[in-house]
DNA sequence: CTGTCGCCATTGTCCAGACCATCTAGATGG
DNA sequence: CCATCTAGATGGTCTGGACAATGGCGACAG
């Protein structure tokens, strides 16, 4: 049908500019599907290596997923709004499984983690803010929370092992009043954060925790626990995958928020 | 040389892992080159369309570029830190530009930027925030950052049109004592801001403009002031390519930062 | 009506080959 | 010694074809 210019840029692009623009012009909704390749191919009269190629760059722009055998769907982005602030800085709030529990359930869907403790020289990111020397020991608490049964994101959390030895939180359960809690009866209450913000591709070991499809980044929040005398006593790495997730962090004096989380 | 298994995994994806843990081990290191497909397609006796699979996914996942027709090379990520709460809330501090200025000259290398300033209907993200009614408009001061002449950040300031009409704000220079401070004589002092971060990969627009490689995600930061009678007086986008920027929030008393802004 | 099984449409993987586009290094000429 | 040109190496694009894997749906049996 459509000719393609035989011009300068290539045809798989061409392809690629005319499916997206189908996409963002709502010819193709969210959740709508894309011509198979085959029709692909004989729209546009190339080989289907080409469609291929075209299609892959729709992929790996996280514009849409290939669900075999039944075709190419455009996704949907649905995210959750994270609260870095309330999460971690209420101590005497309630803690953040009960609030990811309630917020979750608000909407419907059944909320889920698991917990893994285990003692681990940290990686360097974690040490750094930790303030750790070479080899030096944190206690980590490993969390995947999901969602209807699906992840949603991972949430790592590292204490120094002098600091939290003995207590309840090196024991692989979750901690009804939160571990912030814990910590401040320990005599190491929490009254700064620093929120260290990066975004990149997740690693494979991350894309299959997560069950990521192609073309989707994932927001890493580091965020480090400071007492009043300016001692870390507590960092943690947030693994957010991009489209799920939006982070909201609230600075100064700033009017009631109206907007729903969905 | 090293024989694939028939099993079950794609080759594809075993070269990928083979080269992927080359790389996070030290064997290739940043900015170090890969093998050539030639080279590859011999080591594995395979063909060079599975070769170049196996190169894509490493692409995709943002470790590898292609700097055709040198090769294949290791990426190296290199972070500017950015601070928005500075950036914004410091009403009579050093403007925005400034900071930036003096941020990046101190590493010996050039900043510049471009401005361009428009009326326009806002894009609904920014529409919102600003609380406009559908097909209002609003001011937006366009701005691209650079470094050595290379594309760094873009920054779209919308303010609404009924608060800076007139002023100085509509004009298309750099505003030497910061966009702020005219609100604020104008009797709009910002005390208050929302921070909104997502992630995800970048528009063709944004990649061009930004001159992204594949594999590269965005942070794009939307900012909300508001005065103290909770009313928004200026949103900002800030598109934020992943592999230059990370994003530090500080809340509470925390101690001073003693990381190098690399 | 219900459940099972097999076919089929669709995407995934891999092969083999051709020509193009671009940068670099070395040869060449002044 | 320096500037210019050229050949070669390397990745980019596209063709054409073959078989595998998977999930849905309809035909069929109970």
């Amino acid at each position: 049908m459509s000719a393609l210019r035989r011009t300068s840029r290539p045809v798989y692009q061409q392809i690629a500019d005319e499916l997206r623009d189908a996409i963002s012009g709502d010819d193709i909704g969210p959740d709508g599907r894309l011509p198979t390749e085959a029709e692909l191919v004989e729209r546009y009269g190339v080989t289907r290596g080409t469609v291929r190629q075209a299609l892959a760059v729709l992929v790996n722009e996280g514009l849409v997923v290939s669900d075999r055998p039944r075709g190419y769907f455009v996704r949907r982005r649905r995210h959750m709004t994270y609260r870095p602030q309330q999460e971690l800085l209420v101590t005497d709030g309630a803690p953040a499984m009960d609030r990811f529990h309630r917020s979750v359930a608000e909407e419907g869907r059944t909320p889920s983690q698991t917990i893994d403790v285990s003692i681990v020289v940290p990686p360097r990111e974690i040490a750094t803010r930790l303030r750790l020397n070479a080899g030096e020991t944190a206690a980590v608490r490993r969390r995947v929370r999901s969602i209807d049964g699906e992840p949603f994101n991972i949430n790592n959390s590292y204490y120094p092992l002098s600091i939290v030895q003995g207590s309840e939180i090196v024991l692989p359960h979750d901690i009804a009043r939160g571990a912030n809690r814990v910590l401040a009866e320990l005599g190491h209450r929490q009254v700064g954060l620093r929120h260290h913000l990066i975004s990149r591709m997740p690693t494979p070991s991350e894309r299959h925790r997560l069950q990521l499809s192609p073309g989707t980044p994932v927001t890493v929040h580091y965020l480090t626990g400071y007492t009043a005398e300016g001692i870390p006593v507590r960092a943690v790495e947030n693994v957010l995958p991009g489209d799920r997730h939006e982070v909201l962090i609230e600075d100064g004096q700033v009017p009631p928020d109206n907007e729903s989380s969905t």
